[in-house]
DNA sequence: ACCTCTCGTAACTTTGTATGTTGCGATAAT
DNA sequence: ATTATCGCAACATACAAAGTTACGAGAGGT
């Protein structure tokens, strides 16, 4: 499975625009990340739905917070977009007949939630306004990766 | 990415292989795990390599343990599998430029790192043996599911 | 009105990994 | 010799993330 990145550029990109201030395009956004505008429109439409940024069509359009990020945590984001997997182990089966398998599954089951849990519970706890005031102002709208392209 | 389903697979058959104490073919692990004779040569090739299965060719050939599973942790099956990745959300990029991007970073990796670690040193207090213990004597050398085919 | 910038979305392609399948060679018991 | 078995390469399938293309829909500038 390709590792699922798309809470690591959301955060990315919202403490950007926290710190930049202004609406920014998918355009702008997608170089920031080192990708394509129409990945950063599907990604971020999830973070929209869930009301913490909105888009705005045509020219001079562009995304934007919706609101401050202080109550907003990293647990928060994961789940605006959809709650991807957490644990990339899994079990063989939903329902196993077999006893060894049910007891080799409960056995996993336990640890896999805990870890899960455990990660999501610390998720919860960082706001993305304290990240984005740990990072220091940033004057840019743009990584100082981007001019790379 | 589909979940990895290699360990409770592996786990699985270590269990039965031990209650049943006999060799075992990979076509009747194969029917045990509801797949294909050669995902289990294919996989077991790993238990093989650290030791905990031994595999002989030909005419009443098969799969046997290679020593007790007392000591064998789910640690240790998991990194005889090659320690897949455990944690499916990934960080964008491995060293960034972007001050922003840096912190992000620094912030999801500790998490990721913390859940991987719990989970594995969970892993790594679980014995085989025990987990055997646990079900209680099958006589056995297939599920119970094993009659579906 | 027209043009251009922008998002929305469907459809397709690419990539990476686990999984499934086929075929053939090697080995060992009968 | 025949049969049962593993080893392994090669290829096919499944699935999700990511990348790309194409076109439609708004909205401001001229």
């Amino acid at each position: 499975m390709p590792t699922d990145t798309r809470l690591s550029r959301m955060l990315h990109v919202l403490i950007h625009m926290d710190q930049f201030g202004a609406p920014v395009t998918s355009e702008v956004i997608s170089r920031m990340l080192e990708t394509h505008p129409v990945v950063v429109r599907r990604t971020m439409a999830g973070l929209r739905d869930a009301g913490y940024v909105t888009s705005v069509k045509g020219h001079g359009g562009g995304w934007a917070l919706a609101r401050s990020l202080d109550g907003v945590t990293l647990r928060d984001i994961h789940e605006a977009l959809g709650s991807p997997t957490v644990v990339a182990i899994g079990l063989a089966e939903d329902n196993p007949l077999c006893r060894i398998e049910r007891a080799v599954h409960d056995a996993l089951k336990d640890v896999i939630a805990d870890a899960e849990q455990r990660l999501l519970a610390r998720f919860g706890e960082v706001t993305l306004g304290a990240l984005s005031r740990s990072v220091g102002a940033a004057v840019q709208p743009r990584c100082d990766g981007a001019s790379r392209h």
